[in-house]
DNA sequence: AAATTTTTGAGGTGCGCACCTCAAAAAGAT
DNA sequence: ATCTTTTTGAGGTGCGCACCTCAAAAATTT
């Protein structure tokens, strides 16, 4: 058993009291006595009895998951991670809960936002694009004592706000050098499709992407990104457009993590098979075209890592605990039908 | 809150003392008692507090990591990930300790464990070739109350042992797409190059890779393992015997997760560039070499995930709890320059 | 029916901490 | 020097469970 607040209070000279003043931020303490502790703290290596303080607080920590309301496969299967991580979490003192928010409009996000109780939760994970008014209703939050952490979608608020997530601009490049080695040394152009250019991702991806293909692969040709705006209609209209037009088109980026729209779209005008493929995020349409070959990888991001990372990080920073950041990064996956 | 015992107690119909019995395993209980006492767990939902019930036990768990003496730097990094999770698993009441056994000899090996003291040990994950002696061992050991789990090497005990680390089939499975891949319509022959054919990782690897590259890439030919027997002069010698007999070869498969010798064999002889080159588990080696490009990829295993696992796994046992299967499969991980 | 064994219940203790109250001491203000 | 404010300490309570003892009740044997 390593040392206990009675032993930090002996080592510190000071009370039990003023230990547990200290340790609980309750201040009224005088800064000759707090640096005792402080000091107490690293000299005799205390660590605060996590069971102890988990039974004694009693309260439950109360988590938010601040998701749009409007999303594909992927933000499913991190909603059903979230489920999953309930059932599992509560015998450890958290309750997690979902808020939905309107999505398409900064202004409706940013009053989603607000509406939220300060005092219904104790830290909240948002994955929302940023914004000025949804940055101010942040801030309001956090103000009343919520801590906030951006959740997929990094938001820049002050001072510096955890991030849960891949590297987008990485996942980009790695999605680059496949399309690069799958190519070998057969020129080509390459077609990257994305539902909208407008999201801060897509443009990470895309950067990411040219650049590996610009330094390392210089004989392949990165077309335009398309943009379907999630119409199916489009998207066929769009990708034969742009095939017809490059008919030496060898692969196919798919920058976005919908990528149902998109397959269902190539396979019609089959162009699925001759074609290296590449996709992002692990659901349901993108394992099932791996399986058959309709896909050649996907880069894709494990969504309960995302969310045991976002509810490990949430709670450290209730406890003021530090966390093992190299156990919070989000790996970037490489899938191929073998490794599913 | 959850219901407490006292819940339980009252919807059992029987004393706090009898669910206690019953939880624990303390024995002296009738069937019928014991029946009502599940029958309400399940009824009211009850689960133990894990907080209270660490904080009650009080006696830390004591997890073994049973590793051979002899290893590289891939079990480096597993020992590394272990002492990490020490530091930061004094908190939850678990004490990780480190036997390093003999692994020549099956018989030595065997001893080794026998050595163990079945009243230091709640439980131990055990990484060592299977062998008859070992399996003696092991069995006298789980019959005084160890609880044994094998890591990385599958033990066949009685019942069902839990197993922690990756389907080595699957592995070699994926490493046999990814040279497909890469080699792309190229015909000629691949080289695999492995410590000793005697390992069964090696074996199990080597069935997926074949298997992948005889159903989807007929036009590639896999040529015999070369066994290197872990030294840098007798790989040299081989590698570069078989590269000549076979002019063809266009792609070399490194099995065995030490990469270092074969990559500096190969590095002498010039064979890096222009080959694809594919290994096993994330070293400082093999990350070097897949961010200059003499590597193409890397098949791994988080060793942190890894030890992890298995400490959860090992806890759930001592615990009787049942654990999250699908949170505890180790995934597969594909390595390339841009996702490290 | 008596003696034995097995099963059950009542009750207590303590784990390490959070959170509370109240009084005493120290520091600052007038 | 008196009053006010801030800081400190002593002490208590309870979280849910594990683990213990002892006596009473029930089931089994003799």
């Amino acid at each position: 058993m390593g040392p206990t607040t009675k032993d930090l209070a002996r080592a510190a000279g000071v009370s039990l009291a003023t230990v547990d003043r200290v340790l609980n931020d309750r201040g009224g303490v005088s800064l000759k006595k707090a640096q005792a502790v402080a000091a107490a703290i690293e000299q005799i290596g205390f660590e605060r009895n996590a069971a102890a303080a988990a039974l004694a607080r009693q309260r439950s920590l109360r988590l938010g998951f601040v998701i749009p309301k409007t999303g594909g496969a992927f933000l499913d299967k991190v909603l059903l991670s979230i489920q999953e991580y309930e059932t599992l979490g509560r015998s450890e003192m958290t309750i997690l809960s979902v808020i939905r928010i309107e999505d398409k409009d900064a202004h409706k996000a940013a009053r989603s936002i607000a509406n939220i109780d300060a005092n219904d939760f104790d830290a909240i994970a948002v994955m929302a694009t940023q914004s000025p008014p949804l940055r101010d209703a942040l801030l309001r939050l956090a103000a009343r004592g919520v801590h906030i952490t951006s959740f997929l979608t990094k938001q820049e608020l002050e001072g510096d706000v955890d991030f849960v997530g891949i590297d987008n601009r990485a996942a980009g490049a790695t999605a680059g050098r496949l399309m690069g080695q799958f190519l070998g040394r057969q020129k080509g152009a390459v077609l990257p499709i994305a539902e909208s250019l407008q999201s801060r991702d897509t443009l990470e991806r895309r950067l990411g992407f040219d650049d590996v293909i610009g330094n390392k692969y210089p004989h392949i040709r990165p077309l335009p990104t398309l943009e379907t705006y999630a119409d199916p209609d489009r998207a066929r209209k769009v990708i034969s457009t742009a095939l017809k037009a490059r008919p030496d088109t060898s692969g196919i980026y798919l920058l976005t993590g919908e990528a149902a729209g998109p397959v269902s779209a190539l396979r019609e005008l089959n162009a699925l098979h001759g074609n290296i493929l590449i996709a992002h995020e692990r659901t349901s349409v993108t394992e099932d075209a791996l399986r058959v070959g309709e896909l050649d990888a996907v880069i894709s991001q494990d969504p309960g890592h995302l969310v045991r990372s976002a509810v490990r990080i949430m709670r450290a920073r209730c406890e003021k605990r530090r966390t093992l950041a190299s156990q919070e990064r989000i790996r970037i996956e490489i899938l191929v039908a073998e490794n599913l």
